[in-house]
DNA sequence: GTTTATGCAAATTCTTTGCAATACT
DNA sequence: AGTATTGCAAAGAATTTGCATAAAC
């Protein structure tokens, strides 16, 4: 995906693309696993963490990311990848590993639709699985 | 519950019930919704929130409480509800509320047993709702 | 020239640990 | 006495904000 790519997806939610967010969102785009913002900061040598960090918190607000709370103290984040924004259909599941602490994407698991008490308005679902992952396991 | 129930509770899975430990897990019985260990400390006054923190950790190890993250930046903790300890059957969804910040359980909403990819060992599943509480959807 | 974004520094919050004092058996 | 628990203080880590500079329009 070019920079004009990125540029016109950031602008199509409403976010002026600066070179600094089209690098952010460029380099979350290259990430196997969603990264904490310590992990981009050191990924992006130009970059100050507190503007990273601004820039996440844009893009998390417009639907450009999403957040995952995976338990290992710091939130992480990967891109979107519906069609051009985040819905629950676009969502899956993910897997943090207690061994090695790292936090898979499980894009074939599906988040299973929850049936809600009346009132409650769901608009964004973390489904979150904790346990050895294969690596791990095969070294115990 | 009386004291006993709680100590004997914690004996059976190996805790040493002091005075300590069954306040807090006393107090964590009366909190409706999960509970940072800043809250915890707020309505514990004797108590120093490392020791509580100490107590918490022991409790989580043990299978005696949950731990929620929800996204707000702090850990949240409730009680088990099964009946000797915690089991994937036991836990149960959450709700956060975007708006008020303040994190509901959803007793009746089953954790959705996952299909997962082989060689990952699964033991823990956080399943988490994210939108806006009744209460604060009345006042929008 | 006005508005917006960035970099730097520092404050805030949450979590975690070291160590001495206390309580338990 | 010997071990385990607690309180206090402080370190560590992650997040968040204030403000001055720099860039964009």
């Amino acid at each position: 995906m070019t920079s004009e790519d990125i540029a016109s997806r950031l602008s199509g939610r409403g976010v002026k693309p600066t070179a600094m967010r089209i690098l952010v969102y460029k380099t979350l785009m290259d990430c196997v696993r969603p990264v904490s913002l310590r992990e981009i900061d050191d990924k992006m040598v130009t970059a100050e963490r507190s503007t990273i960090f601004r820039t996440l918190t844009l893009l998390l607000q417009q639907g450009l990311i999403h957040a995952i709370e995976d338990g290992s103290g710091a939130v992480r984040y990967e891109v979107c990848h519906g069609h051009d924004h985040c819905s629950l259909d676009d969502q899956h599941a993910h897997f943090f590993c207690t061994v090695c602490q790292r936090t898979f994407c499980l894009h074939d698991v599906g988040i299973p639709h929850p049936m809600v008490p009346g009132g409650f308005h769901v608009t964004q679902v973390n489904y979150l699985l904790k346990g050895i992952c294969p690596a791990c396991y095969r070294e115990m």
